[in-house]
DNA sequence: ACCCATCCGGAGGTTTTTTCTCCGGATGTT
DNA sequence: AACATCCGGAGAAAAAACCTCCGGATGGGT
């Protein structure tokens, strides 16, 4: 099931080899959580700007590329977590900057939806998750210490926000509004989180208005009338 | 799944036939918001409970089929803001009353997932958009007046952070973790925007402990390992 | 500049999934 | 009981996805 002889530690690769790999993990990324765990590796490819054959040569199947995908998700979570620890002295500053830099990377979400698809025991994944949610543990630790994040709201709270907030809004929503939304939303809930005395305005801007969402439908080829979405609701 | 007697035809339908063309219409709900508005027509047949030929009756195609269930979508949302405009004096709690009520529905997600598969300016569409749009609008405007909902949280924000919150978290979680996570979610996003003065703690219960997470993976049959979706991150 | 080990793309054969019709039989209604 | 209505699901046809293979391109060492 697992493929012993290859990728992340093999030998080296060539520069655009090394690059395509790099280029079909983030696609990968991207495809999953956007359509699921049995969206067409054809997909990925094409995401990738890579021919479908590169793909299976990298990744023997299905099971491997979520594998690699899970264990560079779980590394750039660990990376994040420690920047955020290391470089922000507030412990609220400190999660919340975490939190939006996970966000932006997109790799919270495509761990739950790969769980039930891969071998969580793996000689490789296991460190890496051990790592992560190591460092992940003691951002909360101090929020909790300091008396910035409310006891109640544990380290689980925050992964399954995490997931929410990370997976991008279904429907024909572009990419840089998704973005923004995902930041937004992460304030609003951050508003809640913090402690009452610190509080502050909702930061990321005045919103979103009417005409933003209608102009995203009106640049749909397949249909000219002036509705959206929220206006839909 | 709402109607009463009018399938999307006109005459009368027997009793089993208006049955099943409820569930087939919630099935569908589910499942388009599951796994995409690709996914295959015999799911929703067998997770209604019905054979595919029935499904393929009463609506001619996968359109068709998408059609009925935003505009049932649309019903189920102006009722839900009406019952929560007439029920409830206070502003905010209207607002929180309906969000919690579109929640529990599964609605608000379907809408912008099927957004580009259907002609919105349909003939039947398009009242229930604008009647739904209308009493919504109206519990923000409450809110807005009563100074309990900050002006700078529109009625886009609502909208897409419903969106949000009722999407099913990815991966293999049992529905009833799901429920309970959205409204927690919400809960925390209320708190951020109830006005200071009001704010209270978090009502949905001591969050959900790691052994709760790692009860859901043991459970799992593939894979017997002593993780979790959030110990993972 | 030249070589060659390494890597790429994607056509196309194969397998899997999905669609959608059809009709014998079951069920509701009068 | 009689009849119109409705149901289920088998199975043929169509579509989608998989995955191998090899002629040709490219990087990197000399």
């Amino acid at each position: 099931m697992t493929d012993p002889q290859h990728a992340a530690g093999g030998r080296r690769l060539r520069a655009d080899a090394r690059r395509n790999h790099g280029r079909i993990l983030s696609a990968a990324r991207d495809v999953f959580v956007e359509r699921g765990p049995g969206a067409p590796l054809e997909e990925i490819a094409s995401r990738a700007g890579v021919g479908i054959g590169t793909l299976y040569r990298r990744f023997a199947d299905r099971g491997s590329l979520m594998r690699a995908v899970v264990l560079d998700a779980l590394v750039q979570t660990r990376k994040s977590a420690e920047q955020a620890l290391a470089e922000e002295p507030d412990s609220f500053e400190a999660l919340t900057r975490y939190m939006h830099t996970v966000i932006d990377l997109r790799i919270s979400a495509v761990i739950p939806l790969l769980l039930d698809k891969i071998d969580l025991e793996d000689q490789e994944l296991l460190p890496a998750r051990e790592a992560s949610a190591h460092t992940v543990q003691e951002i909360i630790d101090r929020a909790h210490a300091g008396g910035t994040l409310p006891e109640d709201v544990t380290f689980a709270d925050i992964g399954m926000l995490l997931v929410r907030l990370s997976r991008p809004l279904p429907g024909p929503i572009p990419t840089e509004l998704n973005d923004r939304l995902a930041h937004r939303h992460l304030d609003l809930v951050v508003e809640g989180l913090r402690p009452a005395a610190t509080r502050r305005k909702v930061t990321s801007g005045p919103a979103l208005g009417f005409e933003e969402l209608r102009a995203l439908r009106e640049s749909e080829p397949s249909d000219p009338g002036g509705s959206t979405s929220a206006g839909a609701l």
